[in-house]
DNA sequence: CTGAAAGCGCTTACAG
DNA sequence: CTGAAAGCGCTTACAG
């Protein structure tokens, strides 16, 4: 491997007027500059990363920590993400948790030990032992999708989104509202977006019936099966809220193969939006979260933080409806 | 930040028994073991990467190299490369070219600079200036989706897989059967499906009209529009063959919109299977590259490569058919 | 079983 | 405008 020394001796010139010129501070002389870029263009010199990291205590690296790639909401947030980094001369490590939550603190460690310069978490759930971790980080961690107690944080307008979606079914006539949700764990899917349900429909004096409350797993089979518990109940709804679009897959899928016709037989409404959505007959009316704007806003504020703002900072992003004609 | 001599003064010992005790090589006694241990436990200290890479040469990260992320094909890559990494204890170092190629270019440069183990590249041309620039790469780069020359590369059965869908077309009794391409730069996509097409229609005695072969540019629109261009035409064919599933998704929604009956109108067929393909209407006849598992088969080979297995290995990938009702 | 020493490839005051 | 020196946090022979 080529290093500085190298650059130097073959340049006639010191390591410290290589760096001072790689990294435009100081002054270099024209011709010291000439014979130095000459021998980096004939070696192929790079400067190691590891050895500047270890001097600058920078790397340049932002962490990301995710729990599944491969599905269309993360992808989008990625995307996001993605695009401010590039901006900002960043790259991005990225690990995956497949939902488990030890994984998080495993991996806020681990990105740490990697000194990466700051942490980008798109939150699943806000334990104490992770909200533990994330204080005693020596980089700035910020969370996307939850609000994290003393964390900069973005969460998506989970009560707001669900209550207007519940009301606007009450609206449409629907009386009979099922619920596909989330286990607790996680707080902005499992409770808040409950309570939305749960107190539109009391505000609407509309019973509520803990019989049509299930929960899933955010997989498209657990979509499934809640799906059908429902609708095997002796009294079937006339409308279901389903919390995340693989969830909602499910659900759908369940009622295709049993020949229930969406909205006819069952209205259906849920969150997230596809690109090939438009292709699915019924089209899903759904809450868009934007993920990818999302995805933007919480990069920008890590930016932030790593160029000195200390201070921490709630948002909730914003969010529309895409009305289909699945209600 | 802690660093290895504040654990070697608080546990009494030198910092070189420390070393050796985290990475459980030569002989530490049980005392100083514990003493460490209490110590590291309480001060929460963890090794810094980037001194560690700078002493051994290795970080444990891997480059991926790739033109999106949000695709479906592209992050289910993703996933089965992480799997691997996973179990091998290595992190990923992601960059998007957005299909620009010089970033092909510089992000091998770049993952050098940061001292990555190894490159996993997602191929999208075999130009000259890339085949070059991995040569010169002072860390291995494997190729998924391009027969690379002179480098360990998988790609995926791209002549076998179309040839045998283009046959099955014809024997379904098509006969004027169109193409969307992509352009020639994409060897394995651009040229080799192509001729796959070509030559299969000329085996089958049937005419290759210079009319039916469009060009797209691998996006979503741009299926919708060669999709356009070819129903214009005069006298308008019996199927279409496309070669990656985004631009399926366009050609379709052009059909769709101009009230086209697949497959009484014209038959179709692509490459790639969706998530959602089964909740949309027809199903497509596909060949699946089965991703996942291409991911998981190249990162293999990397890590083999990193594992001191020098030689360069060519493999061609699995695929299925998956019949739909869209022929 | 343990520690002192050298060195990985950089950057950064500092002195000239 | 330039170079010598120190030091970032580790690991690894080596000597004991």
């Amino acid at each position: 491997m080529t290093t500085i020394n190298d650059i130097a001796r073959l340049a006639n010139v010191s390591r410290s007027t290589v760096s001072r010129h790689l990294n435009k501070n100081g002054y270099v002389s024209q011709e010291a500059q000439e014979r130095i870029d000459k021998v980096i263009e004939e070696t192929g010199y790079f400067p190691s990363q590891s050895a500047k990291s270890l001097r600058t205590k920078k790397t340049g690296v932002v962490g990301v920590i995710l729990p599944k790639i491969s599905t269309e909401t993360a992808s989008r947030v990625v995307d996001g993400i993605n695009q401010v980094l590039q901006e900002n001369d960043y790259q991005m490590l990225l690990t995956q948790t497949l939902l488990e939550k030890e994984k998080e603190i495993a991996f806020i460690r681990l990105l740490q030990s990697r000194n990466v310069d700051g942490i980008i978490l798109l939150g699943t759930n806000t334990d104490e032992a992770l909200v533990e971790e994330i204080k005693k980080s020596d980089v700035p961690v910020v969370v996307l999708g939850q609000d994290m107690p003393g964390t900069t944080s973005i969460h998506y307008p989970d009560y707001k989104a669900t209550a207007e979606m519940i009301s606007y079914m009450i609206e449409k006539g629907y009386r009979d509202i099922s619920f596909i949700g989330v286990p607790e764990d996680d707080p902005a899917v499992g409770i808040v977006r409950k309570k939305a349900y749960i107190d539109t429909l009391k505000e609407h004096n509309l019973p509520v019936l803990t019989e049509r409350i299930t929960y899933g797993d955010f997989s498209i089979d657990s979509g499934y099966h809640a799906m059908e518990t429902i609708m095997k109940q002796s009294k079937k709804p006339d409308a279901v809220f389903v919390v995340t679009d693989n969830m909602a897959v499910g659900a759908m899928q369940y009622l295709k193969e049993n020949h229930y016709n969406i909205p006819a037989d069952i209205g259906m409404a849920t969150t997230g939006v596809s690109r090939l959505s438009k292709y699915i007959e019924p089209v899903l009316t759904t809450i868009d979260f934007q993920n990818e704007k999302a995805g933007i806003a919480i990069t920008r504020l890590l930016m932030r933080q790593l160029n000195g703002y200390k201070k921490t900072k709630k948002l909730t992003h914003t969010y529309r409806r895409l009305t289909g004609n699945s209600l």
